[in-house]
DNA sequence: GAAGTTAGTGTAGATTAGACACTAAGAAAT
DNA sequence: ATTTCTTAGTGTCTAATCTACACTAACTTC
């Protein structure tokens, strides 16, 4: 104890919803790794010296997911003295919300693959605990933010809107309450385009970029 | 770049509320120091290479302000790469709420004094900005969690209450609606002791500690 | 016992939240 | 062209909650 060298991490929890499934980015660990070979984990790595956490998330999300200008906001620092056996390690943790229409597919060899949330295999390190804040985090902060529009593209339909809903907070929702209260709150718009299928088509809408955008709460998401 | 010394850093904002207005220690800095002489700041120290981050808060919690057992919630991690001009120092944040009658009268030579928001001078490093999000942080979450009780004694009448929440979210709440409010939600009780002063009695009531504590929150707040 | 000061109480109107079932529009099959 | 299938889209009633609002009660001091 004492001497052990210090490093600050970032670790990043990618959120997505896919068949409306809550769903999480993980990573395998290399078989030529010391420590926790071929478990696991979620993305993250080391925040240079000239950088900040921030900037070290938003690389990282480049990186291993291959998406830019997501949503991102740090969640939790978990900070345990023994989190990592080798060092000592304090670990910024974010989480990011990504619509599926960006989802790089098949990217290098760490092979990241997406995992339904509650059926996700054992983490490395403190993983399964900082995955579970951010689930936490997600579900409460649904409620009173326009965070839902995040996991969509751009143009979407009012069902795929609810079907978000749905996956994130585990439950169902009534489809005319969901309706009356997303279009009441004025935070999405009606386009003349449709999405058209083997039925009735549905009306895009989009999310109403008002002005300044920050969205309530106390430490406010970043567009990066 | 690169080699420049790396540490962690805790800063704690602690909140009381006296006089109905709500009030933030600050501790100032010695001449001696080569940056920042004379500033005030908050109080906060470096993370031990042994300790968690919440473990160093709980610790200068109790060094600075003379306090135990109090509420403590880690608030956010500030990154930015120069916000230290020395030496990169990433500083994990707490907000700690006490009730005035736990306050140490008089510690030390680092003169911590009690300003009120809104009325702070300006502080050393980013800790202007650390403190303009503790207070967004505790406006928000004071809504829908009951910390309202950590900034009271454990005994408290309606009305102490209540001055509690117009000093914390800066406005004026009608009382007749508050009690009710209050009284409904089950979260206290009524004690058989009264407040008597130069008027009508008050009955003083109690924080009902409902079995499982934690309050609602993605980053639960901790008794330490 | 009168004056001063804070404690304590209830109701009506407006708004919001929640439960609930049918029609509309297009695609595909016959 | 008609039927069938599937998803889109819409309104009302009830219960609960929120908001505004003014007077009486209890004790202290003079």
């Amino acid at each position: 104890m004492g001497d052990r060298r210090l490093g600050i991490a970032v670790d990043i929890v990618i959120f997505t919803v896919v068949d409306g499934r809550l769903r999480v980015l993980l990573t395998k660990r290399p078989s030529s790794h010391d420590i926790y070979p071929d478990e696991w984990a979620l993305p993250g790595g080391f925040v240079s010296a000239d950088e900040s956490a921030g900037a070290a998330a938003k690389r990282e999300l480049a990186e291993k997911a291959g998406v830019e200008g997501v949503y991102l906001e740090q969640l939790y620092t978990f900070s345990a003295p023994e989190r990592d056996p080798r060092s000592r390690v304090v670990s910024i943790a974010y989480y990011a919300l990504v619509s599926p229409d960006r989802l790089a597919t098949d990217r290098g060899s760490r092979e990241p693959r997406w995992f339904d949330i509650g059926d996700t295999p054992p983490l490395a390190f403190d993983h399964d605990e900082i995955l579970t804040t951010a689930v936490e985090r997600i579900r409460g902060k649904l409620d009173y933010t326009p965070i839902g529009f995040q996991l969509l593209p751009p143009r979407f339909t009012l069902t795929e809107l609810q079907k978000v809903y749905e996956a994130v907070l585990a439950t169902e929702i009534d489809k005319r309450n969901f309706r009356s209260r997303v279009l009441k709150s004025g935070l999405v718009r009606a386009t003349d385009e449709r999405r058209t299928g083997k039925h009735r088509p549905a009306v895009l809408y989009e999310f109403v970029t008002s002005g300044g955008e920050p969205p309530y709460g106390p430490s406010p998401g970043l567009f990066v």
